[in-house]
DNA sequence: ATGAAAGCGCTAACAC
DNA sequence: GTGTTAGCGCTTTCAT
């Protein structure tokens, strides 16, 4: 079908147009240097003959690349959501993004290494599972952006959420609504999961209620936060917040499976009962069915930030400080209402 | 920090080994024609100066970029399931993939438009949105794979779901449940909406229920489910089949909400009341909180078939059929239950 | 088994 | 403004 026929080539067009490469190259590029009939008749031809410029070619022998490598897991659907803020901010200043998945048969090693082979000039790591010391060798080579999560290594920029202030967040607003007993699913050793901990603990003191601080262990999962939630049915709290929103749903079910309050659906506001709060708004959280009080990360924030570091690493300038913190935002639905006394 | 010190290149691992760049490369690509020795000590050198291949000029030197080129949409949660197929598929043929993103604010020309300045061999277009047309032209260029779309142009190369089959299958569970008065909710003119609402009707007929064929405007959207809903509130049939799961979801909730029985939670299995059955087996849907008895695409098949085809006309072979029709799964969870006469 | 030379398609310096 | 000359880092003949 499109077999026999090389694709055109810059060549090909600069022959047609009667002008040398170089100057069809400037035209095609948009560069400065070219007679505007000239420009004109370059760009005639290359659209007359489906010119498209190969890649390989200009990157191999521009100095820049311009290119941003992004390893995202195809599990995490945040990442993807983070994503298209990530193509927002890095056309805003002229970069392109190299996308490399993490899959459950394709581990962050391999994910890595074909953006290095892309010669991206700077990597944006979502949720990196690497070890400290391999991050710290990658940034060794070049600027390493390491997102929702934090590294003890001077080497390597961070841009996050603040978990700790988006836990407090949750308390805060439990407080608010009379709860004075309010437990903590916990995330265990999860990403997020110690700055969530204490933010929960931190805000529980800073109410006075440091008495009452309790931490179940939990998890990431839906059967994390069904196991919690057996846990707690003996002797239930008036509210709860959990690591995230997956195991949030868990907790629910089993609450409402043993007779307790279950969450509005439809929008309506939830009265009386276990409060929840979950954490991350992840879409489903959003249903009608779950209608979740969460804590939802800043993506445009978050993707700006990883990008003009990046980009920061990448020209030299000078960056005050190695974290870049962002502020979470409490989303509230239908799963937190007043504490009832009693 | 990394400034100064150029990269690595083949030759200075040649100059290293004391061997010609040639040679250097037949033993870095594991290409026959090297002794054992040298092998091994170009090996040990490009180890030890952290050699990296540079896979634009690779790319561009070789005859062959043994690229696939895939574009995906970012909000659609099914599209990361498939990339994990296809990443194994391909993997398993040798071939890599190049990650190119459509987002609320990037098109699906720019998407597609990357991937030709890679050069790609092939293209494989999840869900594609261009028109017939373009697609055509595209096709001319390099081949093109739609998948989870029919394209009626012979020169496009098609791998779907049999969502006629789908339904069918939605149909005859319902029906061997008990269920006459099946209402079926409609996608309108999205991608596959058709198909799912010929395989409810040919499947009622099939029963000798086409007298009672219902079908109520619906969407992708949960909204779109509520609204079907408040329409089929006054008379109520006793089992639904949903276009999607989200519109399910969003229907479900509504349902509940006034009075009628709601999906058991925690695996339980649901009795009496209005069945459901939406479509897709989207994540959410797995929810205990939701357990929504679904139709299932077949990840790993369409994701094979995806990269099978491409490859078959990159290389020339012949290919029996234009499209690669591939079998739906039904998934039964909670939503679904005997029908209970009166 | 190894090396020399050519060149993939393009951009960057430098001439004119 | 425009053309000429050199490569970018690699793979690929073709010698030896």
């Amino acid at each position: 079908m499109q077999s026999g026929e090389r694709r055109t080539t810059l060549a090909d067009v600069a022959a047609e147009a009667g002008v040398s490469v170089a100057l069809a190259s400037i035209v095609i590029r948009g560069a400065a240097g070219a007679g505007a009939a000239t420009r004109e008749r370059v760009l005639e031809v290359a659209q007359r003959l489906g010119y498209q410029p190969d890649s390989r070619a200009r990157l191999l022998r521009s100095v820049r690349t311009r290119l941003l490598g992004v390893v995202f897991d195809v599990r995490h659907p945040f990442h993807t959501d983070l994503l298209t803020g990530l193509y927002d901010a890095a056309g805003a200043v002229g970069y392109e993004l190299t996308l490399s998945a993490v899959t459950p048969r394709r581990d962050e090693r391999t994910a890595i290494g074909g953006l290095l082979q892309d010669r991206c000039e700077a990597l944006i790591l979502f949720s990196p599972r690497s070890r400290t010391a391999d991050l710290a060798a990658l940034a060794a080579r070049l600027p390493v952006v390491a997102m929702m999560r934090t590294v003890r290594q001077r080497a390597v920029d961070v841009v996050r959420t603040d978990d700790t202030r988006g836990s407090e967040l949750a308390v805060d607003h439990l407080v608010d609504l009379g709860h004075r007993r309010i437990v903590h699913i916990d995330g265990g050793a999860l990403p997020g999961a110690a700055e969530r901990r204490r933010g929960y603990q931190d805000a529980m003191r800073r109410h006075d209620l440091g008495d009452l601080i309790r931490v179940i262990p939990g998890g990431s999962g839906e059967d994390d936060g069904a196991r919690a939630a057996e846990r707690l049915l003996p002797d239930p709290p008036t509210a709860v917040t959990v690591f995230n929103d997956l195991s949030a749903t868990g907790l629910l079910d089993v609450l409402r499976g043993h007779g307790h309050p279950v969450p509005g659906g439809g929008g309506q506001r939830f009265h009386g009962g276990v409060s929840v709060v979950g954490y991350d708004d992840s879409s489903f959280s959003r249903l009608a069915h779950i209608n979740l009080t969460t804590v939802a990360q800043d993506v445009a924030a978050l993707a700006a930030g990883a990008v003009r570091r990046a980009v920061a690493r990448i020209e030299g300038t000078d960056v005050e400080h190695r974290e870049v913190v962002i502020e979470p935002r409490l989303i509230i639905r239908g799963t937190s209402g007043p504490a009832v006394p009693g």
